[in-house]
DNA sequence: GCCATTTTCTGAACGCGTTCAAAAAAAGTG
DNA sequence: CACTTTTTTTGAACGCGTTCAGAAAATGGC
């Protein structure tokens, strides 16, 4: 995506009222034209034509194509929330809970299904703000992992304290390798997506009450203390390479 | 990666010995300076003037620059096989073996590390030959697979027939996810991955043990056919996706 | 209202991966 | 050897994401 090696970060910050209204003007134009051409056909030209600004200006308030998608993501999981609210004050059990919170998600992302892959080709670079662990993607992270979240606490499931602390996240991971498939899916209306949700939730279900009996509580613990120390490391990390970055 | 969203990815086939030494030429040159400057670095434009060609020689022989990235798999993975061998033949638990296996993976991987990120990032575009479910990665894919499946054959373990028909396929799964975190990983000599592989090789052997028990067989039975399935979606997919391209 | 400062905006330029028509070299044929 | 055909090789060109010096516009202080 980008081509230097040490890429643009940090978003201007806009002082004026004609600035905001720039930026959403760029960012609007943007998603329509990403919407109907897909991501690698819509060019930062094209956007900075339909917008009415300078290929530069755009660049001002984006500093680069990824961050467009940042705000792609963020309108992406507003829809999911509006859209899973109604399932999530029906459904009472987290089975049902989980399976209609998939199925809206995979519907949300419908219309984006073409241009998916490029969108998520980049997730796996440690240096692209696209990158879900990223920083930069913290804030539509960690609205995702809230969603979950209430989620687990709104049903009437009882599983150990330790297992439940972790479960938003873990559901959270899940839920991307749901979208990883759903990326590589070319069945007609991603059905086989919809079967691996059915599939998976069901043994989903089946894997957490087998992980509260109190007999697998060693295994348990060892799963979730893995886990737990992982999410502390990539938090490590990140601090690490900021202070290396304040040095140079 | 490429910029078309139709990517080339039949390779040319070479008829004259001229054209296997240019072909040879270029790639060890790409990998040298690969291993050199990093990917992203090492321009396709810098690859042809070092291998005293020109730009569009080097493209008739890799038609694109993922496709000197295939090479550098194929590379990686003879040298972790070759190193792997004594392990195998001195471990005989399932643990030990895997244990060795992983560990000798992440120090073949070690000397690319920095620009590994680049490499992996676009795993998960389905339409990039890179991908690693894709058709063009299926040799090395498949070689790959097999290495795990000498792992547990050679081994002393006794699982269901079920599982251990499996098993090849979801400890290369493991191992690609073992890789998607050591990209993430910046600790020095990246000791959080060897950290990672000891406890997850631990949690996997009881794991397995746990799936083994006669009482767990109706839950790994759903699990086992939920796996084989998604493997025998995928394949089809892509015929589909073949079918689809001989009529365009 | 005027001026200095800050913010927004412009457009040309750069280097990149990739493509392609056509030239050069090699191989095949008699 | 002369010829046609195939394969290899060239280099200019294209469109892309991105950068940057400087112009234009807006803001804030007096």
């Amino acid at each position: 995506m980008s081509k230097s090696s040490n890429p643009k970060t940090t978003a201007r910050v806009i002082k004026t009222r004609k600035g905001k209204r720039s930026r959403a003007n760029i960012v609007n134009t943007a998603l329509d034209l990403i919407r109907e051409k897909g991501f690698e056909e819509t060019t930062m030209r094209a956007i900075a034509e339909k917008a009415g600004v300078s290929l530069g200006n755009a660049y001002h308030y984006y500093p680069s194509k990824a961050h467009l998608v940042q705000a792609f993501y963020q309108r992406t999981h507003e829809e999911h929330l509006a859209a899973s609210r109604p399932a999530l004050e029906k459904e009472s059990t987290l089975k049902g809970r989980l399976l209609a919170v998939m199925r809206v998600k995979i519907s949300t992302l419908e219309p984006y299904h073409e241009f998916a892959g490029v969108l998520f080709k980049t997730a796996a670079d440690p240096q692209n703000p696209l990158n879900p662990f990223a920083d930069e993607s913290a804030p539509v992270r960690n609205e995702s992992i809230k969603l979950f979240e209430e989620l687990v606490t709104g049903s009437k499931i009882r599983v150990p304290k330790d297992l439940s602390a972790e479960l938003p996240y873990l559901l959270w991971l899940y839920h991307m390798g749901v979208i990883l498939f759903w990326i590589h899916d070319s069945s007609p209306q991603q059905r086989r997506t919809y079967r691996l949700i059915d599939r998976t939730v069901d043994l989903l279900d089946k894997l957490i009450s087998l992980a509260s009996n109190p007999l697998m509580s060693p295994v348990r613990k060892k799963a979730l203390r893995l886990v737990a120390e992982l999410r502390e490391e990539i938090r490590d990390d990140r601090s690490i390479a900021h202070a290396e970055a304040a040095f140079s």
